[in-house]
DNA sequence: GATGTCGGGTTGTCCGACAACTGTACGCCC
DNA sequence: GGGCGTACAGTTGTCGGACAACCCGACATC
């Protein structure tokens, strides 16, 4: 009885950690922006050593990099980090695609699941509640980490779902993503329609170079 | 010029970190053992805060786990999460033994190294310097973690470390596997001499068995 | 037996303090 | 002018203490 009760108490560390994250997506807190503990503190009003933790576990998460006595500043992201993050990105997926096989059914049902929810997303463009480009990228990286989800290991999703956090962060300054969103779009439904037809290896294929097409765009936006 | 030069100088917080570490891998502190801050603080002469940071450093490692108000405690391991980590070292093995041909070749060097390393240590078994326990399951996973290596990303190491501390923490009151020293380093080395022969099949199959294998004795040594 | 109350122990958060460290600016000397 | 030592302001790292919130078990009550 009650199985589906369930209370959110946040402790103050939380929320403040959840409202440096919406600034870091949002883009207000640029890469390389150094985030001083005395000031935080004072415009959260908040205690310092509540805002230390709340750094600490963000940079546990990668979002930021902590330089001793010096300070905590937003990470940036040079070309061979973001080839590293998109490499991994790769590995793991492709793991999840050969497993689609032997993947369980909820499993399966999470990644149409999520095309659908890229898809209908995307449908909602040009009405009058189009989706935000953070909507979008969020939705677009469900995906991805569905297919992690098929290898059935949550740990692995974890690290999935913190490496899309890396590279969600690299793109709230550079989104020019929208352009193309429908043939991204059916480019993954393209994806599904061959993993449910049992094409694992060119689905393998398919995915690694549009991951690497990705990594091309993010390179040149921060090169620009 | 001074390349090799470098200075370690630890924070007081990553000592502290190391020093439950070392607890936690001796053995001394038992699964489910908590961690009381005040207590910690006062034996190891340092404020609480200090510790409080420390302790979410490890929790952020998976090695302790903390409960809202009630406190931290030494993670404990179910049969599940046992599986989940094995699943997902295979998954990341598995990736690096596949990229074996297009790995740098430093990196092959590594795993060359970490058997070397593996088998020079065994070889001392029975001498008046023979290893200790902890040191021949430190020198069995960074073979593991050399593979991983291969697929050249840092990120995924970073993670497969992660991986590893927490099969070794399981491991750290339940090791027994020394009655088969020999053997498990021959099938190391059989594994590597047959990555040299291009054999990337067949080595990842015999890895997926071996750390099934590895999975049971872990499962039986926690039942038992 | 279910419910309400109380008290001890622990965590969560805050505050204030100070040493250690970093980067910069200034003055000095060769 | 360039190298060197020093002083200074800003920031972090660590400390100690304080108190409310909270969890849990024991006890009393209905």
């Amino acid at each position: 009885m009650y199985e589906t009760l369930a209370l959110e108490r946040a402790s103050t560390v939380e929320r403040v950690a959840e409202a440096l994250r919406r600034g870091l997506f949002a883009g207000d807190l640029g890469p390389g922006t150094p985030l001083r503990e005395v000031a935080l503190a004072q415009s959260l009003g908040v205690a310092r050593s509540t805002v230390r933790e709340a750094l600490q576990v963000l940079t546990g998460e990668g979002l930021l990099t902590r330089v001793p006595h010096k300070g905590v500043v937003v990470t940036t992201h040079d070309p061979d980090a973001v080839h590293d993050v998109v490499h991994a990105r790769t590995v793991l997926e492709a793991a999840g695609v050969r497993s689609w096989c032997d993947a369980s059914a909820g499993d399966r049902q999470a990644v149409r699941d999520a095309v659908g929810g890229y898809e209908s997303l995307a449908g909602r463009s040009g009405t009058p509640e189009a989706p935000t480009a953070q909507e979008v990228a969020e939705a677009h990286l469900a995906v991805h980490v569905s297919l992690v989800g098929l290898t059935g290991s949550a740990r692995l999703v974890a690290v999935a779902e913190s490496l899309a956090a890396e590279i969600r962060l690299a793109l709230a300054h550079v989104d020019r993503l929208r352009d193309d969103l429908a043939a991204q779009v059916a480019a993954h439904r393209d994806l599904l329609v061959r993993l449910e037809n049992g094409d694992v290896d060119g689905v393998a294929a398919a995915l690694a170079s549009h991951l690497a097409s990705g990594e091309r765009s993010i390179r040149e936006a921060l090169a620009g």
